[in-house]
DNA sequence: AGAGGTATTGATTTTCATTCTCATTACGGA
DNA sequence: TCCGTAATGAGAATGAAAATCAATACCTCT
């Protein structure tokens, strides 16, 4: 296996931190779907990285990864989305950014304002809020020539 | 029937304009549901909307109140919404705005803000979108010690 | 107005992601 | 190493949304 990564290794204290200060157990199986929760860019769904573990961990059960998965979001390592429904998508925590969708093929570019930014705290605090986090989205035709059709509204 | 407000005509001209233009067709049915829907502020789901419209139509099905919602957004009169997941919010499509959204006491606060407007349009443009929509939701803290369960605009 | 072709409906079933249940197993502190 | 408890895996349960399908309602044309 590649060398631990500063942000992999970040990731795993984070999540040992988070278990011992609740009371709760490393195993095996965190560690691993940790490992290939790490070993992926951009969004995956809980059932993605099901198949993914199972190849190295054939006795994984599925529930087990969506449990994980949203420790991993309560642990500070993962964040939820859920761009269309009947399906949350998880991506790693850190760089933040937020997207921009293509409503005809479904790609996902990223992006950030650090002047966005800026607005929502201006916008939260004239209202009395304290902002703790905040999701944007951009729906939009990409020019791509090959952009194959696929059905998905806001 | 009540009084017809002008936003209410302008529906009911959009969803038929949007029907004889797609070869579909006007019945009771869509009729009872837009009504029900324009009398309806925030946020609201199929099932919700459904057994509204049950009071006065015991021989509605859900299933056409799931369809015809979703006919709705493609017509321009409704927006869906997918805050958390597992559920749709559908929401009256007119005065655009972004949502605050307290994660203690869920209440929903609407904003709108010409500035992040204009960065988003330059965005998607940089990236080689056609932007056609958008959804900015932040999360925060509301600060009052009493967190009103308000989902109304300012 | 009447007929016919098609979209629509309502009841029902199906799908499918996610959660729950529970018996069994694995952690980890003592 | 022992024990109490959290965690796991398999399968059942849940629930929103979509799909089926026979019966019905619309609309266009005559």
């Amino acid at each position: 296996m590649p060398a631990p990564s500063e942000v992999a290794q970040r990731a795993h204290r984070r999540l040992s931190d988070y278990l011992s200060r609740h009371g709760l157990k490393q195993t095996r199986q965190r560690d691993a779907i940790l490992e290939s929760f790490l070993d992926t860019d951009g969004h995956i769904t809980s059932e993605e990285l099901y198949e993914r573990v199972r190849r190295e961990h054939p006795e994984m059960g599925s529930a087990t990864v969506y449990r994980t998965l949203k420790l991993f979001c309560e642990a500070g390592i993962a964040n939820a989305h859920h761009f269309r429904d009947g399906v949350t998508l998880y991506e790693r925590e850190g760089h933040h950014h937020e997207h921009l969708i293509c409503t005809d093929c479904g790609a996902i570019v990223e992006f950030e304002s650090e002047l966005v930014e800026q607005e929502q705290d201006r916008v939260a605090k004239s209202r009395g809020f304290d902002l703790v986090g905040h999701r944007h989205i951009l729906y939009g035709v990409c020019v791509r020539s090959d952009c194959p059709r696929r059905p998905e509204a806001p």
